[in-house]
DNA sequence: GTCTATAACCGGATAGAC
DNA sequence: GTCTATCCGGTTATAGAC
């Protein structure tokens, strides 16, 4: 199994050549055909290190996710203010994810089919979900202040859905500087931060209880064991 | 513009054949060519009055619609709490997709791509959109009890954004009967009313401002004339 | 095991003749 | 309005070279 020097810089100049010419030309221009020829091999040959034009795109995913986390880097170590954390977080991930933003339009497409292994709550996407969510939990982990126990466990996951949700905005945003996705995220962050003071008053206990009981409920469904 | 009989008939023909044909086999066994031949047409005649496969999905959608309205029916009539309209909106829209699960899925792929016509947020979809959010207008319209007059009027949007949401879990739920889609719609729903309760409480004005305010940002990227 | 070259299949989409 | 012919790109197959 152990693969050969050559054999990875085949693959990881199929694998540059490919996210260029999404870049440069979205995806549907992007040809596999184009990308071997960019790549400098033959057509057969990029097949044989990606089964699909969506395996090119699951790199993509992880990619971007390697991007982010290098993004944060260590400066999540500077802030405790819950919000100032997520805010890092977010702003990152927006930051990280624009170069792509021509083409990710596209790649939603497959994403969206459960069938397809780029599904975010598929299977095969488990690994990079759980360590996408580890970033929220990080967030979470290292945040001072009144946050009711048991939400303080489920909320990574919460932030995760929550950022997928801001994603799939982004992707529709045509706004310049996608200025709309950014506005929307700042007050959503804002509103959330909101939502977990008020969620954490002891009063609160039913609703937080409804509330959490539903989630559990609905992340079964897509991850059967829970981290 | 008006049409003559014979192309009337055509399109219908056309159509009916497709929707045969996505029921018997699903959608990507269901080529435009099959689709032609069961119709009695040449390749080229379906694409004269449907501009691509997406297309025909889009009177699918139309038809799902329709089918939902009709499962309603005059039901919401007897009932004045907001509890009990949610649910029977929410049942009858469960019941009225459920034979069409088997490819909703890859029905759903197309829908997630933004410059689909069959995204739902589109400019296209906007029609379907408005319609179906009047039904959740009507939901909130009939409804007794205390509900803080700037969420009602929100309200409406924010509950089909929610079905958007319950349709999506059922996309990917393969339990028998779709039995958890009906636990979290259920479980939802309450908390739904739970927290319509809380926000309209007189001390959550700040917090349901930010959240209002958020929504309507959210909304305004998609809609640009509100209803 | 890694790679090339080439041809072919298939299905969505289009052009242009009738 | 309807057809036939054709294009185009994802994907597969094959046969062989290093």
């Amino acid at each position: 199994m152990k693969q050969r020097p050559k054999a990875v810089a085949t693959k990881a100049k199929i694998l540059e050549a490919a996210l260029d010419l999404f870049r440069e030309r979205g995806y549907e221009a992007a040809t596999m055909r184009a990308i071997a020829e960019r790549a400098g091999v033959a057509l057969g040959n990029a097949y044989y290190y990606f089964g699909s034009k969506e395996h090119l795109i699951q790199a993509f995913y992880d990619r971007t996710h390697v991007e982010h986390v290098a993004a944060v880097g260590t400066k999540l170590d500077d802030l405790k203010d819950f919000k100032a954390r997520l805010l890092l977080v977010m702003r990152a991930k927006l930051e990280s994810i624009e170069p792509y933003h021509r083409f990710a339009g596209l790649l939603f497409r497959s994403a969206a089919d459960p069938a397809s292994p780029l599904n975010p709550f598929s299977a095969e996407s488990q690994p990079v979900r759980q360590e996408a969510t580890e970033i929220f939990r990080k967030v979470v982990a290292g945040s001072r202040g009144r946050i009711a126990p048991e939400l303080r466990a489920e909320l990574p996951n919460l932030l995760w859905l929550y950022h997928m949700g801001i994603v799939l905005f982004w992707i529709h945003d045509t706004s310049k500087g996608r200025r709309r996705t950014w506005r929307l995220m700042e007050r959503s962050v804002d509103l959330i931060v909101k939502l977990v003071g008020v969620a954490s008053l002891p009063l609160m206990g039913p609703v937080r209880r409804a509330a959490l009981g539903m989630v559990r409920e609905l992340r079964g469904s897509t991850q059967e064991s829970a981290a």
